[in-house]
DNA sequence: CGCCTACGTTGCGCAGCGACAAACTTCATT
DNA sequence: AATGAAGTTTGTCGCTGCGCAACGTAGGCG
């Protein structure tokens, strides 16, 4: 089977490559679909490959030796993940679930290092997004050291709405399939809780949510509550 | 001034290197001191030089727009920091003070690149060394979602004699000064409560403590601590 | 179409720990 | 030796948010 080269000329990494080197690169690509909730790799296995998404959204999971689950960031197409080699690690710091419905491309680790020396910004472009990651983790740490667990959720509500959001009439909905476990996973705190919060923020108008769905009908006032107490 | 070969050629960015190619690098370096509690660089200014710690320790800060402090994380002598160039950033993420008096060496941003590609083993090792600052952010977070507080700070604690321990008799001393207020930071609660774990760890002969100066006494016992409701 | 499982809601009670307050100790400075 | 600032201890109080429990609901699958 092969791949179209318009797959890849948008996408940061390989953007500024030419039509030649993305076929290279893509003649040395495996495509997989994973279905939804279905585990790509999993945390300390040996890294073998790594990935592109190209649609979809990936979870990234770690679990404590208590079972407890904390999601860590969610990648959304177009990005790299399952960057092991990128860290100087030989395994995966954290599972990789799909979150939804997804297509990734993914290479054997042992062709990152010609990636990196080869492709021109290939390298440039993924220490970027490393940073990114970094930063992230970053003020998720200050916002558990610092907020109120109210606050917390408002504020993951609002980054899966600026990475992930889908405008809709009546306000922008989060992307994909996502429940108040797996919120209270990425907040530290419990589903009853965010359960609670959600109901309350719905008679104030400032979500809407289904199962497994939700729209953010007022993002700013979700943003007051966010800095509330501040 | 001329610096000695023999102070770069044990440390991980620089070890492949042979003479020749440290005598090139420490000539481009400037050398530095910094008083305990001085700033090195602050958060959100442009980053104009990245630093080696030759001696002493860093404290790695955030401030949030309320005035709170989190401490991310600590450097210990023979690590690179203030990388903003390694995360494709042009200016620092985060404050960097002198937790005891420093020593440092640093150099301009745009020898990076250089560094980069020019020297054998500086690219893998800092790059090593990033995704050993992601793995200690990611265990932050798991540790800040889903530990109490006084499990929290034990890990604290154990995070600080395995990475700036000096063995003393009876026991493992932090080797900077540091306060109830600093692990608080740390650990994201306050003063008072680490204060009071600390005297009740004291009374149990866990740790022993003077005025900005800790030592555990029973590692293990705090490694159970750490572990509680498990 | 109905069952079953996963997901969501809500009430109640309790406790961990933060907020506030006040006093004490250690150390640097003059 | 006196003064003051920074660091530490300790007590009391109350609220946030978690644990537990029970029930309601939606959707997938046979």
């Amino acid at each position: 089977m092969s791949l179209d080269e318009s797959l890849l000329s948008g996408i940061p990494p390989f953007k500024k490559l030419d039509r030649r080197e993305i076929r290279e690169i893509l003649d040395q690509a495996s495509v997989a679909r994973y279905d939804i909730g279905s585990t790509i790799f999993e945390e300390g296995q040996t890294a073998e490959r790594f990935y592109l998404l190209l649609d979809g959204y990936i979870r990234v999971v770690r679990t404590n030796p208590e079972g407890e689950q904390v999601i860590a960031l969610h990648i959304v197409a177009g990005q790299l993940f399952g960057i092991a080699p990128a860290l100087g690690r030989r395994d995966y710091p954290a599972s990789a679930i799909a979150a939804d419905e997804c297509l990734a491309l993914s290479w054997p680790v042992s062709l990152w290092d010609a990636f990196v020396s080869r492709y021109k910004g290939f390298a440039s472009e993924t220490y970027k997004l490393v940073g990114v990651r970094l930063e992230e983790m970053h003020s998720r740490v200050m916002e558990l050291a610092t907020q109120q667990v109210e606050q917390r959720i408002a504020n993951a509500l609002l980054r899966l709405i600026r990475q992930t959001g889908r405008k809709i009439d009546g306000g922008i909905e989060i992307d994909f399939p996502i429940t108040r476990q797996n919120l209270s996973d990425m907040t530290g705190t419990t589903l009853h809780t965010v359960s609670r919060l959600l109901s309350a923020w719905e008679k104030d108008g400032v979500v809407q949510s289904r199962r497994k769905k939700i729209v953010v009908t007022r993002p700013h006032d979700l943003m007051l509550i966010s800095q509330r107490g501040a």
